[in-house]
DNA sequence: CGGATATATGATACACTATAACATGACAAG
DNA sequence: CTTGTCATGTTATAGTGTATCATATATCCG
């Protein structure tokens, strides 16, 4: 990381007082709906990246795991993780090898992320994999595309201004 | 890996006989016209990219390199690695941690990826960074795009028939 | 309730990916 | 020739992710 305990995240301000409670209920409120398990660990590590609110890597959370007296192993991330990445409550970014709490929850979701090589700041954005290039590319060559990886680089508003200064 | 020494890439028949050794002129060529030290390391590296013609982690590469009488310890294949991605001849697969010989030598250059999830084939395709969804998000976050990782994963055209038989 | 089945967790060990740091060598410019 | 730059060699270690087997907890069904 190019940083680390910076700020904050999402790019613009962002209250974030009780988003994290709100995440969190809906997301207890899904599971109870669709018969998922959102388990004390699962529901902490969850937790632990609404809080945080920036990518996190698996050894980070695992980290904040053990202080909150959970499992301190990998395995017990990387389950937890698991389950969250294939229900859509946390996304990986692969350019980062870390995780970050879902900024739409509940919406179509084929997210894209924009990462600040400054701060690692992450931002989520909705994508559309069908549309575009990609998708005609895909058409042609007869591929058919299951899921999406889009992550651009690049400098976020808040360092693009301190940069000026 | 799901599958390892697979057929070949690309998705569709692919001669490749030659192939290898017009992209390494290609790439000679290019490095003296700019400059570039293509070192017998990252040419051996390159070339064995080309050859395989198929996404190769940097310890894949590496035992090869060992083979061929080259140094064998990790950062002899990232440092090579490094430059080659540096300078566009080779791309990174974030998805699979791997390496993959540029397949649209010359272009502009902002690369798309379909990964086979059955048999690992990686084909490259162009995609359109700035513009689309992910280009008006970021104009209105005022986030500035240096660069893109497009992929997607799915099933390829082969595997698609081989499930259908 | 009781037992069978599936799912989740605990725990150890290991595999794979990547880089830091420092020493050595090759080569070109002044 | 010596200074600076870039590439390579080498050792060690950091960071990321899984396999495996054992145990426990839930859920379902009779």
């Amino acid at each position: 990381m190019s940083s680390d305990n910076g700020p904050a995240v999402g790019f613009g301000q962002h209250d974030h007082t009780h988003c994290v409670e709100t995440a969190l209920a809906e997301a207890e409120a899904r599971s109870k709906a669709e018969g998922l398990r959102l388990t004390p660990t699962r529901r902490k590590v969850f937790e632990i990246l609404l809080q945080e609110h920036r990518a996190l890597g698996a050894y980070a959370i695992l980290d904040r795991l053990r202080e909150a007296g959970f499992g301190s192993q990998p395995p017990v991330a990387y389950r937890a993780l698991e389950f969250l990445v294939a229900h859509g409550f946390v996304h990986k970014i692969e350019r980062l090898n870390a995780f970050v709490a879902c900024a739409h929850p509940g919406e179509s979701h084929s997210p894209a992320f924009m990462i600040c090589r400054v701060c690692d700041a992450v931002a989520e954005a909705q994508s559309a994999p069908a549309k575009g290039v990609l998708g005609e590319a895909a058409r042609a060559a007869g591929f058919q595309i299951e899921q999406t990886v889009v992550e651009a680089r690049g400098i976020c508003p808040d360092c693009v201004d301190k940069a000026d200064a």
